[in-house]
Formats: C-alpha cells, sequence, structure tokens
DNA sequence: CTTTAGCACTCACATTCCCTGAGTGCTAAA
DNA sequence: TTTAGCACTCAGGGAATGTGAGTGCTAAAG
C-alpha cells in the first residue's frame, strides 16, 4: 500500500488534532480539519489504510484513532512546520541568559526553567566536561601565618580556590618554595596522573613538606573531578501533571522519580547525540524503561571550545513537537552564542581544614 | 469538660492509628488499641467529649474521627514519644555529612535529600547569611598580560575569585598598585559602602584606572550580594504523592508549585523560628496559604558563628511526628556539630569578561 | 454516677445496570 | 473510487441499590 498524498494530510491533521486535544480523532474531526474534500467514508477508508500501516492505533474499536510512536516519527520527520516563534518569546529567552555575570552553572539551571515554562514540559541539562583536563597553575596567597588559600586554574580557564588551614606557622619563603614545588611537578597532569605523581613524591620528600603539598595536590584533584563530572540537573517536573496521560499517579510517580533521582550515570543511556544537533526520541525508542511511554526532544550546544552540553524536553508521545523543536533550537544557539564569545566559565569552591 | 487521662490515651490512639493509616478512625479500632478495658460505647462517649472539646473532628456523621489541628497540636506537646533513631539511620546520616572537602551547598542539598528518603517527606532548606558582610582583603593573580584572577576573601572566610579579561595590556606593577587601592578603599565596607565609595572615586580617578577599579568592586559586590542572599532548596517533592492526601491532583499540584517555585522571598513566612530549636506549625498554624492543609516541622542549625540554617519537612497534617522530629533534630545537631568544627565555607565564583 | 448492651439511623462507597453517543466497518449504489 | 446508509461496538456517565462501618441515644446494670 502507498502512502499517498492524502493520507499523509490525514495523518498530520491526526496528530496535530490529538496533540491538543489528548483524545482520539474521529473521521468526521478529521474531514473538517484536514481541508480535503471528501466525505467521512472516505477518511474512515484511508485511516483504516493508516492504521494498517501502523502509523495510527485504536484504544479500542469504536473510538477514533491515535497517533502511534511510528506516526509521530512520520510527522516529526516529513510533516512538521516549523514554528517561528514570538517576539515576546525571543525576549523571555534572551532576557533570561543575558544576564552578565553569572556563573555557568546558574546560566543553565536558568535556562532550563525559561524553557520549562515555554513548553509546559519538564526539562532537563546535561553539561560534559572535555575528558581530559589538567591544572594550568597554582597560586598561593598567605592568610595568615597558618593558613593560606590555594588558587587552581585549569586548561579549561575555571579557577577554584580553598582556604587551607595548618596545623603549624608557615613562613613566606616557605610558602613560595611550596608553591615552585606545585608549579613545577603537578602542572599538565591529568587526575590520575597527580596521584601517581604524589605517591611517587612521598617516598623522597620530607614528611612535613609532603603531608603540605598533598593538602594542595588533593584539593586540586577534588577540581578536576569536579569539572569531569556530569551534572544533570532537572527544571519545571511538576508540568508534568498538567498533561492529561499523567493525571493518574501510577504513570506520573515513575517518571517524576526518574527525573529527580540524582543518579547522574543512569540518564547517560540519552547518548550524545550522534552528530546532529538535535534529536528526537519517540516513546519506545527510548532505551530507558522509564521513558518508554515518553518522548524525549534535546539538542546540544557548545561551551567554548572544551565542553557540551545538552539540554532537552520531556513530555508524552503526545507533545507538541513543533513548539518544542522551535524553542529547543533557539535555545541551544543562544547558549552556544553566549558561552562562545566569552570563555567557558564554571563555578569555584573554598574549602576549609584544619 | 475536663481532659482526664482517659481522654488522652484514648486522643493518643486515635492520632496515631490515623497517621498511620490516614482513614478515620472508629470506636472499635480505639477500643482494641488503646489498651483500656472498656467497651466501644464508652470510647464513644469520650470521643464524643473529645469532639466538643475540639480535639477530633468528623468527616461525615457515620465516620469515624479524625483528629483536629488542635488535636494534633496537644499530640506533639504532650503526648508523644520521642523516638530513637535505628543504627542504620544514623549511620545512614552520618555518611551523608561526614563526606568531608565538600562545600557547604553541597553539604546542605545532601542532608535535603537523605532526610527526604529517611521521612518520606519532602524536605526543604535555607541557609541565611548573617546580614552584614564585608570584604577582608583583596589579591590579584596576573595570568596573562592581558588577564587576571581576582580573589575576595570575605570577614566570614569565605574566598571567590574571577578571572578577569583586559582591554589592555597590563603590567605587574599596575596590578599591584590596583591591590593596593582596593585593599585600602574597600575592605571592611559593606555592599552599600561599597557602591558609595566606588560613585566617589569616579570622579577624581583616572579613566582608565577607574574602569579597572570598578571591574574588580563589581565582582566583589556579587560576592557580598551572593553571601546575602538567602538559599531556598528543596528535595523529594515527589514523596508527597505518596500519601493519599494528595492523590487528588487539584491537592498536589499547588503544593508541589509552591515548594518548586523559586521565589524566594515568598517562603520566608516561615520565620526563624523564636528562640526554639525546632519549631511545628500544624496545618492552619501556617500563615499561607498553599499550607493550609499542611505540616511543617522545622529546626535551625548554626553554620559556623556567622550563619544559621534552618532545614524543614513539609507533610500533611497527618504526618508521623514522632519520627520526624526525632530525624530531623538529629540533623540540626549533626548540621550544627559539623560546621562547629571547621569554619563555615561556601561555595564561589569564577567570572570572566572581555 | 459510670459503664454497657442494644438498637435504629446515617451516609460514603462500591456495584450493577442501563443508556447514550461517538465512531467504526461493511455493503451497495453512484 | 467515492459516497450514503446502516448495523454494530464500546467507553463513559448517571441512577438505583446494597453494604457496612460507625454513630448517638436510651435504658439497664454495676
Amino acid at each position: 500500500m502507498e502512502l499517498t498524498e492524502r493520507k499523509k494530510r490525514i495523518l498530520r491533521a491526526i496528530v496535530e488534532t490529538y496533540i491538543a486535544t489528548a483524545e482520539p480523532v474521529g473521521s468526521k474531526a478529521v474531514a473538517e480539519l484536514a481541508g480535503l474534500d471528501v466525505s467521512t467514508a472516505t477518511i474512515r477508508n484511508e485511516m483504516a489504510d493508516l492504521t494498517e500501516l501502523g502509523l495510527l492505533e485504536q484504544p479500542h474499536t469504536s473510538a477514533g484513532r491515535i497517533p502511534s510512536a511510528a506516526g509521530y516519527r512520520l510527522y516529526v520527520n516529513e510533516l512538521m512546520d516549523r514554528q517561528q516563534l514570538t517576539i515576546q518569546e525571543t525576549q523571555r529567552i534572551n532576557e533570561a541568559l543575558n544576564l552578565k555575570m553569572e556563573e555557568l552553572d546558574r546560566v543553565i539551571d536558568r535556562a532550563g526553567k525559561v524553557l520549562s515554562q515555554l513548553s509546559d514540559y519538564p526539562v532537563f541539562t546535561v553539561a560534559a566536561a572535555k575528558q581530559r583536563v589538567t591544572v594550568k597553575r597554582f597560586d598561593l596567597l598567605m592568610v595568615e601565618e597558618n593558613a593560606f588559600i590555594a588558587v587552581v586554574m585549569t586548561d579549561n580557564s575555571v579557577v577554584k580556590n580553598k582556604l587551607i588551614h595548618l596545623p603549624d606557622q608557615l613562613s613566606d619563603t616557605q610558602l613560595q618554595l611550596l608553591s615552585a614545588v606545585l608549579n613545577t611537578s603537578f602542572v599538565g597532569l591529568s587526575r590520575e596522573e597527580m596521584e601517581e605523581a604524589l605517591d611517587k613524591m612521598e617516598t623522597h620528600t620530607a614528611p612535613g613538606a609532603f603531608e603540605l603539598i598533598s593538602l594542595v595536590v588533593e584539593f586540586a584533584i577534588e577540581v578536576l573531578d569536579d569539572q569531569g563530572r556530569q551534572k544533570f540537573r532537572t527544571a519545571g517536573i511538576t508540568h508534568l501533571l498538567e498533561h492529561p496521560e499523567y493525571r493518574s499517579l501510577d504513570k506520573a510517580k515513575p517518571l517524576m522519580n526518574y527525573l529527580s533521582e540524582e543518579n547522574e550515570t543512569s540518564r547517560l543511556p540519552m547518548n550524545l547525540n550522534n552528530g546532529k544537533s538535535m534529536n528526537i526520541l519517540i516513546g519506545p525508542e527510548n532505551v530507558n524503561d522509564a521513558l518508554k511511554d515518553t518522548s524525549v526532544v534535546m539538542a546540544s550546544y557548545d561551551i567554548g571550545d572544551n565542553m557540551k552540553g545538552i539540554i532537552g524536553v520531556v513530555g508524552p508521545t503526545r507533545m507538541d513537537y513543533a513548539k518544542v523543536t522551535a524553542r529547543l533550537s533557539y535555545f541551544a544557539d543562544s547558549l552556544t552564542r553566549m558561552f562562545g564569545k566569552e570563555l567557558p566559565s564554571g563555578e569555584q569552591e573554598d574549602k576549609e581544614e584544619s
């Protein structure tokens, strides 16, 4: 059986009205909406064909049709209009993002929140660091005779610091010596290499000096760890409850739990999209069980040259794909542009020990 | 009418079984559970009295009784047992908190999550800074000839930094000069005073130098702002859905929205508890409308000498007060102890400009 | 005076049954 | 190939009914 132009128009009408109403679409509604001058009987025949092709489904014999996963897939691939954002929306987005002086994480968080509000779906964000981060330089600042600030700068231009308290007093010259050791022996090393270098150093260094060195190096390792970590965040989870498919709590609960869990690695299955900058996973196309009845639309963006981020929208398979993709791609573009002009920046920590 | 010992025992039995079952409690159940050797008829008489005293309520004439807000209040004030934590629980809590080297925010977040899991209710946390924070010292570190790191340390021992890019080149001596100006003119000032000082300086300083100064001072102002901000966070909101009173989405949605909104100021109505370290607000005792059918149990803890934090549990009025208060007070004590031995620490930022 | 047994009464909730209407597939004519 | 007509299906809504847990009251017993 062939997929005629008319069948496509009918499919499109069904997908779009189902997206809008969340109720099975009957032949009468299609006859009115598809703009075809044929009777409902003809539509019925066509709909029967589309069902046979696996593009539509019937919840029960005497109900209208709803799109199948394959139907949605065809819709997003061929039939969907590219939507335009309103001026208000672009303004809203720009306002939310263009607040200068914000740290990276906060910008991403804010982006997630606004996107969630604009789309009425939950949004997740992932910021994936580059694989191998190294320390570019160490600086030590004396605060009191028994405390100093360690400043670590990484090769992706992130600077973090920590207030370190010491058991004994320390002189200025000792501090300079320490700084020299750190900057000669631990710069340019990855996390693992640092640990190795530290181990080696232990044997042929005075215990007191070694303790001092390891305090700072351990902090540097933490910094690198933190850089390497994927940061998964979500926003607007409660939007799920607005959609009829999650009115029953049995449906809503697992998904909400999945989204609010913080087991970061389990989310990775939404693999870094293969090349394309926008990726749509419809229902069963998702690997993870919790997402089987759910669609995920995600876009990637660049954070400077080294990092990559993903921002995605989660919703029922009956998702307003046209609306979501339009907003999402605008966000991804804006974020890329934004992190492109300035260098990447990340938050930093300070700690304290005794 | 007098509140006899027997009435109290009956009230207690009703509160506790209602907490466990979420269903109105009838005279028969009380007769069995309260451990009184009287008939159901006697219990009925007593229950009628308790209703008249405003301690119990009847959803409809032919149903059992449920505790009123006043009933819960009496229960938590007089009747409730102080619960003991199991060894596993204390271990779990200690593990979650004793991860060293974590930054303040992350420890608090983690505490919220674990408490939420242990109590099966949503948890919120607030970290309130001390009122007036000032900068204790500035440090500037040259990175390249057109970029340096500004390090700001506040009087509550928080250190933050930012990578600042410049339009033109800058010499080492210029940087030292800048550092001297900052450390003489802007140390010890509050946020407002800093802005003032900066304004004054503008008139009698060379434009180029002023621009440089204001770059750093503006960063310092941000830091102080961030310190002053109350940080409101929530964890485990989805736990709400496990409790029958929120099975209807009309009930759950407003509360979930309220908790996940980030309008931080609107939450303040839960005023810094008046002296006592643990505070329980039952149903209508809450000022905020979204919480009228909800109970809030909160405890405060100290973050070093200057800051104060609140950690609280939100749930239906039918909340397991005994369980929650036990765990909550353990958390608050642990947090106080934890932030007590080390000095307070907060996360910090780095930014970048061109 | 307190407690208890007995009894009639109330009312939410579940079950059943029926009806309605939207929507279908099929057939036969255009 | 399209259309009109028709019998059929089935989910959802509403009314009717039954059930049972629980109550308040009364009168007798302790």
